[in-house]
DNA sequence: GTCCCTATACTCGGATAGCAAGTGTCCGAGTATAGGCGG
DNA sequence: CCGCCTATACTCGGACACTTGCTATCCGAGTATAGGGAC
């Protein structure tokens, strides 16, 4: 059981996004260099949440990536079910009803105990990803990190966007 | 994110050792064509939940996996940290202190923000999978499948491992 | 000076190789049993 | 008849190929911009 990487990438992307002013795109490559990640494979990432609704994508010269939805509408489950793929961890294959001692198909009218448990729990699972927004980051961000990073990065993203205003109010 | 079929296959094998008496082993293989699953891939299954210390391996002729504890204190996250290991899910590389805005790493002295919210709804997991045990799955059994299956199932077994009398008392 | 047109440069998007982990299988080491032998 | 010994057959355990899905990358389609030219 393991989350691809895309899931950490995208989600800092996500944070940065929030943090912007709500018009302004920027690119994936931008955004591969401020993490220090692959370009071509963060824009692939970035086309899931795109195709998710998650992200807009602003093709043509000053074009990039912005949020789709306020920060506060966009919580870590959707970003996990649109890389990750809307199916859940554990499948039942419904191997009881395999096996010599196996009896009509008929005769499984309730569901299996065991994939009933799996998905209990899994459903929590989604549900604490569920309370934690992209707004949540934001805000705690402000908090984790010291100002020097804060404004450090501020600085780099404005040169790098060709915007002489810092885009974040302090 | 997938949990690996083994998880299921094992979990299934489980509810069976349960119902049945303590002191009896039933092979690998037995277990498998019950399931239906290949034999050999069951087996290097139930060898992780041996060396979790979840099930007991008797060798030698007339011997097989017994469960190496009462079913009511395994429980599912027993087994999916048996088979799927102890890492988690979510894996924190900590790409906030890369790329060209990066300060001196002293400055990230709390954790990251994204990963702790990771890690919280990944232990809400945790605790709904503790929260059943292979106990309840048996109990659940029972009443999930008709009497014809359970049945069945008795006589087959008890067929494969030369028990003359049905091994789970009515 | 203003408007329009064209060429440009930059963006995303999907199609394409490489690799690691999970999947599936096999054969060897070890042991409790069953039968035979001796007392 | 009872106890001991040996050969056996069956078990688990770890080492060896294969396939699927994730990782990483590239090039092409499309568009807003910027500059130049005409009016």
């Amino acid at each position: 059981m393991r989350l691809g990487d895309g899931v950490e990438w995208t989600l800092h992307c996500c944070t940065v996004l929030g943090a912007m002013p709500p018009d302004l795109a920027v690119p994936a490559s931008v955004l591969a260099e401020f993490h220090g990640v692959p370009s071509a494979y963060l824009a692939k990432q970035m086309q899931a949440l795109s195709r998710a609704n998650i992200v807009e994508s602003i093709p043509g010269r000053k074009g990039g990536y912005k949020m789709a939805r306020p920060a506060t509408d966009v919580t870590l489950l959707d970003v996990v079910l649109a890389l990750e793929g809307p199916g859940r961890a554990f499948r039942c294959t419904e191997i009881r009803q395999q096996g010599p001692s196996a009896v009509s198909p008929s005769s499984y009218v309730k569901p299996c105990g065991i994939a009933a448990a799996m998905w209990r729990a899994e459903e929590m699972y989604r549900e604490g990803l569920a309370a934690t927004t992209i707004a949540d980051l934001v805000a705690e961000l402000d908090v984790e990190v010291g100002a020097e990073q804060t404004e450090k990065a501020i600085i780099w993203l404005a040169e790098q966007l060709g915007v002489a205003e810092p885009p974040k109010a302090p």
